[in-house]
DNA sequence: CGACTTCGTAACTTTGTGCAACTAAGTCGT
DNA sequence: ACGACTTAGTTGCACAAAGTTACGAAGTCG
């Protein structure tokens, strides 16, 4: 209608060294050229069902990742967010291992730790912080923490994701206990993680119906 | 860019006779003029400073209603939602109490039960429902119910305003535990509500310092 | 093969929730 | 006037949920 346009973003979160880091893309077109910023693109009316299309379109276009997990973020809209004019970028969030990242054949992808403070384009780094606060949120009484964990994992594994989540330590029987009520995991009978002087650990992984479809707690943690 | 255009859309949600309503006006123009719809319209780019703006803009246009809690809930887009082609709608939700209904000018707003059935045009449908979920799920760890319940309540109506959104009963001492725990509310002391052949109930209201804000519980209910 | 490390579980302690029973404070009927 | 009735608000207790401690299991390393 009036002079606007619609964009997507895509905040593409991931642990790396126990921290929280987002992918951010160097721009290849004004605005902001060769600025490194998150990936994002218009919305192509032709080709998109959605808006959610076109995230992963983006996404995949960009980095080559088709993500196990992408929900919407929130709207961020205004005059002054895009020096093109007033603009509406709808947002999404993904999660992704480290190793998927790792294995992206785009390896223009620069990780930056989400606590550090730098410089961003447009409304990104508020886009970026929106999108922590809401994983963070959700990690608290929900499965969302498995998608950065990898197809398989240890609860020893996955206890130290949730805890880098939620910057807190975690107690190792009432975690157990609480993985083990939502029922989500299961064994790999005989598969263990050998990882260095001691028990190994035993590797679990979702089981195939809570694969794209998040598990939530009542009562938190 | 494209071929594309941006709207907002208003769910005012209400309870009334013990169930949720949302408003619904007529709407004026095509399409699907006359029908009932959400609150909604295009995004002013010489007016409005956000899509935040538009909506409360829309809402008090539309209704008279300037709302005290104004949420962003989520975007909807697509080719087919809206027959003039490939729309994008930032959808928000707004709490009110009945009386406020009441007290508005326009009195064209007519109020439906949100469980009933009733075909709305566009996605409306969809966005009801999906505001609805997204109230009744943080009602049951946080302050978000007092929008409902108007400037000042008694416990007893709160907790029926709590119950209504949980769609069952609540332990009296401990929803009074979890309300004495969360400290947001204030008793106005002396002023009673006095309905009754029973004990009056004392009146309070939200503290000032949480009036805008919401208040969350680590552990539900 | 004993020392060491982390994994995994069991027994116990502490904390939180839900129920029942009680008192408080009003109205209504007789 | 006062006892019956109703809902408001509180107290104490029983049970469930979460955290703590401790210990056996299963590896590596010197």
């Amino acid at each position: 209608m009036d002079q606007l346009f619609c964009t997507v973003d895509v905040v593409l979160l991931t642990l790396k060294e126990g921290g929280l880091h987002v992918a951010l893309l160097k721009r290849e077109r004004p605005p902001f050229q060769d600025v490194a910023a998150l990936p994002g693109g218009f919305i192509h009316v032709t080709e998109d069902i959605d808006a959610r299309h076109a995230a992963l379109r983006v996404l995949k276009e960009k980095t080559g990742i088709v993500a196990p997990y992408l929900e919407q973020l929130a709207t961020f809209s205004g005059p002054a967010r895009d020096p093109r004019g007033w603009s509406v970028a709808i947002a999404y969030y993904a999660l992704v291992s480290f190793e998927v990242i790792e294995r992206a054949a785009h390896q223009d992808i620069k990780l930056h730790a989400v606590d550090k403070k730098l410089d961003l384009p447009f409304d990104h780094r508020s886009i970026i912080d929106t999108a922590v606060a809401r994983l963070r949120s959700k990690s608290q009484y929900s499965s969302l923490p498995c998608y950065l964990a990898g197809d398989t994992f240890t609860l020893p594994g996955l206890q130290r994701v949730y805890e880098a989540l939620m910057g807190e330590p975690l107690n190792k029987v009432s975690f157990r206990r609480k993985m083990s009520e939502m029922g989500m995991l299961e064994a790999l009978d005989g598969q263990y993680e050998a990882g260095g002087a001691h028990r190994p650990a035993q590797l679990h992984r979702l089981k195939t119906a809570y694969r794209e479809q998040l598990m939530t707690l009542e009562r938190g943690l």
